[in-house]
DNA sequence: TCTTATAATGAATTTATATTCATTTTGTGA
DNA sequence: TCACAAAATGAATATAAATTCATTATAAGA
């Protein structure tokens, strides 16, 4: 892979680090387009960015992006399954964490509102894009995809509430349904709190006490 | 109004049904327009649908598409607004009437059902754009119009909670995260419902069970 | 039937923006 | 410092779709 005509202390260079400057260097620039991309995807969607707006914001020329993305559509994709990935990830671990089951559920919520606060850049594109399972400016193809990693994260919910009701913590309904419910309100909570953060923050003790707890009196 | 030109009958049938059969066929053409783009939006989005694909569907030429519209963003927003104000009115009506507020909230859910099951194109659409309080599509104006509908039906949802706290029915929580967290669940099952009718039919008993009895035990 | 007004049509125009590629700039090793 | 390769540039091109408007068709009254 690596060429004859490389000088040693690079060849060196890339045994140790597996990347060279260049390539590191690279990478970065990869960022920064993403960022910018990023930034102006979730403030206007993706019909109404261009790619010279997208090439302004990061300082480069419109030529440019194309030297690291094939096209616009790509550039979208690598977006969105980023945020997709992240999410997946963080939050099937929570999940894949043994103990306490009723444990495990405040861990997830508190998780996800931890990912919603430091991403919400990427909160506000995927769920407009993906959100109510209604997507709509994407090729089907990854949105078949993302919708997929939504509901891995819903089943392991329900597992983790399948063993909670096994064990006698909680009420026996279906733990889809539970999984599908304490997700869908908490969403609601994070969406209020993403418009508006001021008039309401989130509060992930009132989004268990509603959940959990008895609301209908006698 | 009237110009004198007129002839005397149709002068008379003026008086009577307030629209000339002509003014009644053009409204009929409307609205044929109207149902095509409905279509044609929530199937693929507004970017993705042209005023050509329109015009065939809606069996019109491009140009008479304009003769009704000023342009394509009159006739989206004409779409959204039309259905903002179906589902604000019947569910404002449903949270007016007077008694026993679990009765009502029981009611709204009832309502909000039926409003998705009959209106399911009105409802990918909408939620597409205005859904996760994240639009993306519109101008910021519609966006800020369509938000502030769903926070009236919030409120007075919210409202109805208040008025249960105060007779003891609810537990004494804030009434607006009540509502929020009430309606939150609810979409979460009417989307999964959405998505895939048959693996999961929408049991407005099983959401209120959810809602308001104890889930975690002892 | 003829005339006129009203409405519908869709080819042509305009506009917008994604993508390309010939040219310029930059960085590297000799 | 120079020559060369690699990378960056952005004006030019291609494409797609919104909108217009001169032309044609339709309907209504005389």
């Amino acid at each position: 892979m690596i060429p004859d005509s490389y000088s040693l202390h690079k060849r060196l260079a890339m045994k140790k680090n597996k990347l060279s400057r260049k390539e590191r260097e690279q990478l970065q620039r990869r960022a920064l387009i993403l960022q910018a991309a990023l930034e102006l995807f979730s403030e206007k969607g993706y019909h109404n960015v261009t790619m010279q707006e997208i090439a302004i914001r990061a300082e480069f020329a419109v030529g440019t992006l194309y030297k690291f993305f094939k096209n616009k559509e790509e550039l979208y994709k690598e977006i969105l399954m980023q945020t997709a990935n992240l999410f997946r990830s963080a939050l099937s671990n929570v999940l894949e964490e043994k103990g306490d089951e009723y444990a495990q559920v405040k861990k997830y919520l508190k998780t996800k509102c931890k990912l919603f606060m430091e991403n919400i850049l990427l909160v506000r594109l995927y769920f407009a894009e993906a959100g109510a399972g209604v997507s709509i400016s994407v090729k089907r193809e990854l949105e078949t995809e993302l919708r997929s990693f939504y509901e891995q994260v819903i089943q392991k919910l329900a597992c983790v509430f399948e063993k909670g009701i096994q064990k006698k913590f909680f009420r026996p309904l279906d733990p889809y349904y539970l999984a599908l419910a304490f997700d869908g309100m908490s969403n609601a909570f994070l969406f209020s709190g993403l418009e508006d953060p001021d008039r309401h923050p989130v509060d992930t003790n009132l989004i268990e006490e509603i959940f959990f707890e008895q609301i209908y009196l006698t």
